[in-house]
DNA sequence: AGAACCGCCTGCTTGC
DNA sequence: TGCAAGCAGGCGGTTC
């Protein structure tokens, strides 16, 4: 599923491709996406961005704001097929962006050029000071915390698993007993951990694929998600797999406490 | 106010 | 083998 790595990788391929290109036309194949229709000779100004939400800026104030969610995937071509669970697509003079995405979660919407950017991603303008006052003294337990879009931009399901693995920290810890120290690890392990994801084109563990169907290398540098019952790298005991609000957590119970 | 839970979706896996 | 039930999960909305 993409994450920040996979979404900053699809953005920079969709910069190179399509930033300075006219969308000639938008077609619309799932009536969930009818907003997104009737894009017609806008030029891509930018591609940026916010979290999981790719942002294409148009040239007429408005923007593209495309969320993934789950299986979203957006694919380029230029043999004017539509492949199996195509739900929109973006059409160029040399080519088309698809929108592929057979659990029919991802989001496209039309909205005015958003003028603030919020401040909490990691790998943008953080506000570290912003985050300690409204996230850090909150009671949910961390790993659910890591996950909230509000409290960081871009964290899902996998990466804030090999986030709390490499800092040491178990994923039920309650945010507000978590001390400066742990805080700190925590933040730079994750920029860690994002860079890596995004250097390795993200994390093809189902059915991520880049802009141009490749899979990414990030799987390879997992060390806890989806080895459940397998031997922990470090310490050779067990990985367990708990659930938290209804999500999957692996962690090594010897190395996280 | 803030934490927990639900619903959207559908392909894949599991169990009988 | 075949079919139904269960599972996966980002995140906005609702409920507790």
């Amino acid at each position: 599923m993409p994450e920040l790595p996979e979404v900053e990788t699809l953005c920079r391929q969709l910069q190179v491709k399509i930033a300075g290109e006219v969308i000639r036309e938008t077609f619309v194949f799932d009536e969930k996406l009818e907003e997104a229709g009737n894009i017609r000779a806008c030029v891509v100004c930018a591609v940026r961005r916010l979290g999981k939400t790719i942002l294409l800026t148009l040239d007429d104030r408005r923007s593209i704001s495309i969320h993934l969610r789950m299986t979203g995937r957006l694919f380029w071509h230029q043999d004017g097929k539509r492949r199996p669970y195509t739900r929109w697509r973006m059409s160029f003079t040399d080519g088309d962006v698809d929108l592929v995405d057979p659990r029919r979660f991802a989001t496209v919407r039309i909205i005015s050029t958003p003028q603030i950017i919020p401040r909490n991603d990691l790998l943008a303008n953080f506000d570290e000071q912003e985050f300690f006052e409204r996230q850090a003294n909150r009671k949910v337990n961390i790993k659910t915390l890591l996950m909230n879009p509000e409290a960081l931009a871009g964290i899902g399901n996998i990466y804030a698993c090999e986030i709390l693995y490499r800092t040491g920290i178990a994923p039920y810890r309650r945010a507000d007993g978590l001390d400066g120290k742990e805080w700190k690890s925590i933040f730079r392990e994750a920029r860690r951990i994002l860079k890596k994801g995004i250097e390795k084109r993200g994390t093809s563990i189902s059915d991520w694929r880049d802009l141009y169907g490749c899979p990414g290398e990030n799987q390879k540098e997992l060390k806890v998600y989806g080895r459940e019952d397998e031997k922990c790298r470090r310490c050779g005991g067990v990985i367990v797999r708990i659930k938290q609000g209804g999500r999957s957590t692996f962690y090594c119970p010897t190395c996280q406490r």
